[in-house]
DNA sequence: CAATATTTTTAGATTTGTCTAAATTATTTT
DNA sequence: AAAATAATTTAGACAAATCTAAAAATATTG
C-alpha cells in the first residue's frame, strides 16, 4: 500500500481541486496541484505518476490527473481525519476555530483505524466540523442534510444561522471571530449588512425564520 | 532547528540508551542504538553525526554518541508527548495499555507546543502513563514521588498495589492482562506467587500494607 | 493556419535517510 | 606483543521527493 505524507496530500489536493471543478469525473492539471500544495509543477508530474503505479490515480499526459475510486477512498478518510482531529482540538482542547487548521495537517496522516473509530465516538459522531465542513462516515458518505444559503440570498426580516465558512484560511477566521461570528450564532438580514463585504460573503447560513411564504 | 520523525526517533534511542547505561554521561555505541531502532550501524553513525551538527548530540569515533543539553531537553520533549498521548488513548478513548504504544510512536511527532500544553491540562496533569512510566512535566522534570519495590522485595503479609510495568511490549501487557494484572489493582504477596516468574518480575509495586514494623 | 505564448513533461541535479561491502580502529586471545 | 576477533566508520549505491533548466505538447492569436 505504501502510504507516505507526500503521497497522501497529493491525493487529498487532487480531491480537494477535483471536486471544486466539478466532480469525480474532472481532469485536475498538475500547475493547479503544484500551486496548492506549495511545490512545482515537475515534482507533481512525478508524484502523480507514483500515485498511478499504486493505483490511486489516473494521468493523462498534458491533460491532467484525477482519482481512482481508491484513491478517493483514501482521500476521504483523510478529509474525514482531518475534520474529526479539528473537532477534537476545539470541542474538547479549548483551541479556536482558526487555530487548528495546521495541527489537523499533521494528525491526519496518524494511521490507525481503530482510532478514527474510536475518536468518532468519543467525539458523538459529529456531522460537522468547526468550520461548518460535513464529516464523511467511515465508508465515505456525508450524512449533511443542511440546506445551506448564501448571506445574499437572505431578504430584509430573515434570520439565518452560521453553519459553514467557506475557506479555513487562519486571517479570515480570526476577523469573522472579531467581528461576533461563530459557527451557530443567529443574525438578521440587517445585521449581516453590517459586516465587511468580503467577511460576508464567506458564509453559509441555514434559515431560521423569514417573513415570507416560501415554498417547501 | 530541522526536526524530522527519524532524527527525532535517534534522539529518543540515545536518551532511552543512554538512561539504562547510567545516566546522561554515558556513551552509547551505534550498534546499540542501531538494535534499538532496527536499522544498521551505519545509518546511525551517519545519523549521529547529523545530530551533532544540529547541536543535539556529541559522537567519539569508535567511543559512542551521547545527547547535548538541547538534545536532551527534546528527547524529553517527546518522551512527555508519548506519554501524555498513551494516556489519552487510554484514558479517554478506551483503548487497552497493550495497544498504545504504537499509535503513541507516531502522535509523538507532531508538532505544536500548545497542543501538548492543552492535552496534559485536559488529562489533568498526569504523573505516570498507561504503563506507570513518569511523565516529564513541560520543563523536563519527572514529579515521582513513589517509592516503587520489586515484587520479590514483598513478604508474607505484605499488600502490594501493582505501579509500572517495566517493558512496555504488547505480547507482556497481554499477557499480564490476562492473568487480571491492571494498574493500580492490589495483589497479597501470596498472590504474586501464582503469577508466572517472568510475568512477575516485570511489575513494580507500591506498598499498600505490612506486617512488618518498618523504618520510614 | 502559421507564429507565438503557455502549459506540461523530461532530464539531470540535490537532499535525506537508508543499505552493503570494505577499510579502519579497538579489544581479546594466545 | 603479535595475531585474531569484534566493533565502528567510510565509501559508494539506492530510493523518495524535491528543484531548475530545457524540451515537447497544447493553446492562443494575428
Ligand atoms: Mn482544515
Ligand atoms: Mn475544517
Ligand atoms: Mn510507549
Ligand atoms: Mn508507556
Amino acid at each position: 500500500m505504501a502510504k507516505s505524507k507526500q503521497r497522501e496530500d497529493h491525493v487529498k489536493a487532487l480531491y480537494a481541486l477535483g471536486e471544486s471543478l466539478g466532480g469525480p469525473k474532472a481532469w485536475v492539471s498538475t500547475n493547479q496541484m503544484a500551486d496548492h500544495l506549495g511545490v512545482k509543477a515537475p515534482s507533481v508530474t512525478s508524484m502523480v505518476q507514483v500515485l498511478q503505479e499504486l493505483g490511486w490515480a489516473e494521468h493523462r499526459p498534458y491533460r491532467g490527473a484525477r482519482l481512482t475510486v481508491a484513491g478517493r477512498r483514501l482521500a476521504l478518510n483523510l478529509v474525514r481525519k482531518h475534520r474529526l482531529w479539528e473537532t477534537f482540538l476545539v470541542e474538547r482542547l479549548g483551541f479556536g476555530w482558526e487555530e487548528v487548521h495546521d495541527i489537523a495537517e499533521q494528525l491526519e496522516h496518524i494511521d490507525s483505524v481503530k482510532l478514527v473509530d474510536r475518536l468518532d465516538e468519543y467525539l458523538g459522531c459529529p456531522k460537522v466540523d468547526p468550520h461548518g465542513d460535513p464529516i464523511p462516515d467511515g465508508k465515505g458518505l456525508f450524512n449533511d442534510d443542511r440546506s445551506l444559503r448564501s448571506p445574499s440570498d437572505l431578504v430584509a426580516g430573515d434570520v439565518g444561522r452560521v453553519a459553514a465558512v467557506q475557506r479555513d484560511d487562519a486571517a479570515l477566521l480570526s476577523l469573522l471571530k472579531s467581528h461576533g461570528v461563530a459557527l451557530g450564532t443567529e443574525w438578521t438580514h440587517e445585521a449581516l449588512q453590517g459586516l465587511p463585504h468580503d467577511l460576508r460573503e464567506q458564509l453559509l447560513l441555514e434559515l431560521v425564520s423569514t417573513m415570507k411564504h416560501g415554498a417547501s
